[in-house]
DNA sequence: GTAAGTTTCAAACGATTGTTTATGGTGGAT
DNA sequence: ATCCACCATAAACAATCGTTTGAAACTTAC
């Protein structure tokens, strides 16, 4: 009866529940019982409850990070198609490709991403730093020239503005739109918040740099 | 020699340790321990750990809605003189004036502000929610005029992507400018960051809507 | 000075946490 | 069948958590 194995019953688990709680307010025991094996299980596969929490998030970035790597190949051999949509364009559609229509993983993975600033789990935040540092700075040196007239100061705080507000919507995402259903009437699509975001994030980036101050 | 209270020494330490750590990540002990008291004095003064974050929020909330309360207040005398940057503006500066010049609380007022959002504490989210629900209401009331065009849902998500924009970037202040002097040798002022932080969202809040999608 | 009310204090409580241990079971190779 | 590496299991471990207790210390009023 295909039973999973024991660590991707855990790493399902914890993936859920951390995305749904947060790290610290999450037991290994809840993991270990809603996954279905025993509570030694978590220390006999990964060591311990922080070594887990860094598998829960290699084995959702190591494929993103992949992909969103290959996707600006593909856009550095046409740079004139370079501008900030374009790039914005290649997160949010390789967040999409990976993911699927999942959208409970997405929006599960969305929160993690979220949790992982917010949550002062350092380690978690030096773990990524260190193995994802490169694409980040990739993604940067691709930017900069979309943006002209800015200088690297502007470059620097708008791009962690428009940071800010993609990291905060994900890590709020099921009660924003909890909210949204009372204020508004209407849960908003998937495609219809990203595709807002990612326009607002665009006019943040473009016009912040052209304005009064 | 002027010995502070013990219920405002327990939430002056409280107030530094949730932005510094988090609620869940602080516990009564640290939180008595650098204040100097007992550490039966919460549960005798609060009643509860849950009962003092929500002492916490209120402390600094109060002073500063009733703050910009009476911003609006002005701003609707003159109504030609509403929009998306005025608006803005009420807020930047009813926290500069509630916090003055001093930039350590004023940066754990906003990591608390994040916090709110972020860590999974329902009753925080409800305690505020009801308690300053009204408040967020007038606000919204306010910016709709300010941005025609844009349907009830747009305007929805595109108040929470600024106030993500703002929220995240505060709560990380500090993060931040140590990374903005690695990347850019400026740590930049707080009146250039704000000035910036103000431009992006406005830019962002003008432009969303009358985008592609 | 005595009594009543309020606050502080050290100590303990029960519950929960992450982690470890010691025991058994399982499947494949020799 | 014997051995061995691997995994699952129940139980216990030490540490930490929020909370409660009962008595001591203090303040206030008469």
């Amino acid at each position: 009866m295909a039973q999973k194995e024991t660590v991707e019953r855990i790493l399902d688990a914890a993936e859920a529940l951390f995305a749904e709680r947060g790290f610290a307010e999450t037991s290994l025991r809840t993991i270990t019982s809603t996954a279905g094996v025993n509570l030694a299980a978590v220390n006999y596969h990964f060591g311990s409850k922080k070594a887990l929490i860094q598998a829960v998030f290699e084995r959702f970035l190591e494929p993103l990070v992949a992909e969103i790597d290959q996707r600006l190949s593909v856009l550095e051999q046409s740079p004139e198609s370079i501008n900030v949509e374009s790039l914005l364009k290649v997160l949010s559609s390789a967040i999409y490709d990976v993911h699927g229509r999942n959208t409970n993983r997405a929006t599960a993975f969305m929160r993690l991403l979220g949790l992982a600033y917010t949550q002062s789990q350092a380690h978690v935040r030096n773990y990524i730093a260190e193995r994802y540092g490169d694409a980040f700075q990739r993604y940067a040196r691709l930017l900069k020239p979309a943006l002209p007239g800015a200088t690297d100061q502007e470059l620097f705080w708008h791009t962690h503005f428009a940071l800010g507000t993609a990291i905060f919507t994900m890590s709020n995402f099921d009660a924003l739109r909890a909210m949204a259903v009372n204020d508004t009437g209407h849960r908003g699509s998937v495609d219809f918040i990203v595709s807002n975001l990612t326009s607002f994030m665009a006019a943040g980036l473009r016009n912040a740099s052209h304005d009064g101050s």
